[in-house]
RNA sequence: CGGGGUGUGGCGCAGCCUGGCAGCGCGCCUGUUUUGGGUACAGGAGGUCGGAGGUUCGAAUCCUCUCACCCCGACCA
């Protein structure tokens, strides 16, 4: 490709909307465009590299025995209806109407669509198993839409869905899906964590996440170097260490405090002059119109994942709605605005995390506006009436598996795999006979890889203050030749002679034949990160060499001009693997 | 959805409070200059000031409504 004629608008200043390096790098090395919130272009450069990722994708799935199809993003509200899924999935589906008043939405995910597919046509299990896939666009309406590709509300994902027989045969798809999406993060040169997770509104049971490490990620883990556990602090199982207060703890005796127009932990916290992990946090919740109070250690973070599964494992409720408490109803449940809850004299259901059971003397609201409650004891001021796990685990908790110590992360989601079980097959109707002549429902799973998010990881994870470092696997060009003096007959013939020579290798190649400076050429060539660059100039041509150099490090290296086309194959070559 | 903010040539911004010629930097075009990390000078093109309504002799500026976008909190590939 030739730079002179390139539809390449490279910025010298960063996008004022944007936050993260990923977006900065894609916005200013002309990659991307936003063209409204959420949403954008991927312009010549951008598009290469996708295209690249969706390859060794594709690659990595079909070696994985997967079949690639193409479904529409465009879907009938009818199958919504049928999975029951139209009423549940909320404002981040976008519906809208044909000229004839019927439903549609755009396909945030297939599952319904594919079970429509597949039902009536794998009727045998001699058919089973199947594994299907596609790299297609979604479109979820996203509340908060950020971080450019991180979080965009039309984004190219790839997803994948298994079927089989029983629960065995699909945990063992679930196993090669899983093995296949690390060799994709392998391939990609991601440092990454494959993680137990939460199954959210897709559905199903065992789940896991493909985590790539930054700083920038939205997500947090916690990794037990002991025995190798790994988890969304969502789901992380905490071990708390004895039971009860600590031997021979002095019991004080409850006292009201004036805590005038003081609501939150750290005002609270400043007012009184006690640390947050004296505090007891009280946050009310409603569950299926019953309100119930959680406590935890006023630095904890209550987990609402944790609480649910609580709830429906250890209380047996069937969860239809669970959320916070609105402010009228707190009111309501504590006569006191909202700040100034407690546990004492609450009368409501009291389920407490079990870091608060090794509490005594700890600071609680007291149900009165601008009133606190300081030694307060459980047992003796309160009563709990279940005590569990749940709170948010981090770094420096104990792991709930061997009582290691976790490590914090944060990370980028890039892939989740899911065990789904019959959720679909059985609420559409997606049944197969087995030897004995038995109807069964289909055994699934799904598997999504966000595609455009992994170009935005890869970026988060190659990069320096000049632009990006493109790993060879996923660059839109391999190599790019600077001819640095444009009116230099001599030096842009050399720059042709290359060009022509490694594009004929097979090399893909990027000549940056515009009649400008030397400066804005080296500029441009570190935005935008190629990783290989041949600088040209006058001198050193006359000297019968050209410059070496790769963006990922290293000097400058002056190789002779009949040794250059080699040496940048082989490069290309041995990084190519 | 709740809270905070911004909309002015392609990009980044000033002007608004206190109404009176629509400006600056970058980029772009022409010429000269420079020729190894965004050279310098000169000339030039390009804007319904987000939109609608109102106040006024006069509105980018004041008022009302509206739309869009950004940032901080609850969701997900």
């Amino acid at each position: 490709m030739r730079l002179a004629t390139a539809f390449m608008p490279t910025r010298k200043e960063d996008p004022v909307e944007a936050e993260v390096v990923s977006h900065k790098l894609l916005t200013r090395g002309g990659y991307i465009r936003m063209v409204t919130r959420g949403i954008y272009n991927f312009l010549p450069l951008g598009w290469r590299s996708v295209r690249k990722i969706e390859q060794i994708v594709r690659e990595e799935m079909d070696r994985a025995g997967a079949q690639e199809v193409l479904m529409p993003g465009v879907q009938p509200a009818e199958l919504w209806r049928e999975s029951g899924r139209w009423d549940k999935y909320g404002p981040e589906l976008l519906r809208f109407q044909d000229r004839k008043g019927s439903d549609f939405c755009l396909g945030p995910t297939h599952e319904e669509v594919i079970t429509d597919m597949v039902r009536g046509e794998l009727t045998s299990y001699k058919q089973l198993p199947v594994n299907l896939y596609q790299i297609q666009a979604k479109f979820r309406d996203e509340p908060r839409p950020r971080f450019g590709l991180m979080r965009g509300r039309e984004f190219i994902m790839k997803d994948a869905y298994s079927f089989d027989v029983d629960e065995e045969s699909a945990l063992k798809s679930y196993d090669i899906m899983f093995e296949a999406y690390n060799k994709i993060c392998e391939r990609l040169g991601f440092k990454f964590r494959a993680v137990e997770a939460d199954t959210g509104n897709i559905g199903g049971s065992r789940s896991h996440e493909f985590q790539v490490l930054a700083d920038t990620g939205e997500d947090e883990i916690v990794s037990c170097p002991e025995c190798g556990y790994t988890a969304n602090v969502e789901l992380a199982s905490i071990k708390v260490e004895g039971h009860g207060r600590p031997a021979g703890v002095h019991l004080e005796t409850i006292q009201p405090v004036d805590t005038p127009d003081v609501r939150t932990i750290e005002e609270v916290s400043e007012f009184l002059g006690k640390p947050a992990d004296q505090f007891v946090k009280t946050l009310l919740y409603v569950v299926n119109e019953e309100t119930i109070a959680v406590l935890v250690r006023g630095d904890h973070e209550a987990n609402e994942i944790k609480l649910r599964a609580f709830l429906r494992d250890e209380r047996g409720i069937e969860i239809e709605e669970l959320r916070m408490a609105s402010d009228v109803e707190v009111k309501e449940a504590t006569s006191a605005p909202v700040g100034f809850a407690g546990p004492v004299n609450l009368h409501v259901p009291v389920y407490a995390d079990l870091a608060v059971q090794e509490m005594a003397n700890f600071v609680v609201g007291a149900n009165a506006a601008d009133k606190h409650f300081v030694n307060t004891n459980h047992g003796e001021d309160f009563d709990v009436t279940t005590w569990a796990d749940l709170r948010q685990a981090r770094g420096g908790d104990k792991c709930g598996r061997c009582g290691g110590t976790f490590q914090a992360y944060r990370g980028i989601e890039v892939g989740h795999v899911f065990y789904l079980g019959t959720k679909y097959s059985e609420s559409m109707n997606a049944n197969f006979q087995d030897e004995n002549g038995q109807q069964k429902p289909l055994v699934m799973g799904c598997y999504g890889i966000g595609i455009t998010r992994m170009l935005a990881a890869i970026i988060e994870q190659n990069h320096d203050e000049n632009g990006i470092i493109w790993p060879m696997a996923v660059t839109p060009y391999h190599v790019t030749i600077l001819p640095l003096q444009y009116k230099n007959d001599a030096v842009m013939a050399e720059g042709e002679r290359l060009y022509k020579e490694l594009s004929d290798a097979g090399l893909e190649v990027m000549l940056d034949d515009r009649n400008m400076g030397a400066g804005g050429k080296f500029k441009d060539a570190d935005l935008v990160g190629i990783p290989v660059r041949v600088a040209i100039g006058g001198r050193s041509l006359e000297e019968g060499v050209v410059e070496l150099k790769l963006r990922d490090g290293g000097e400058v290296e002056k190789v002779p001009v009949g040794e250059i086309v080699d040496k940048v194959i082989g490069i290309v070559q041995s990084r190519l693997g």
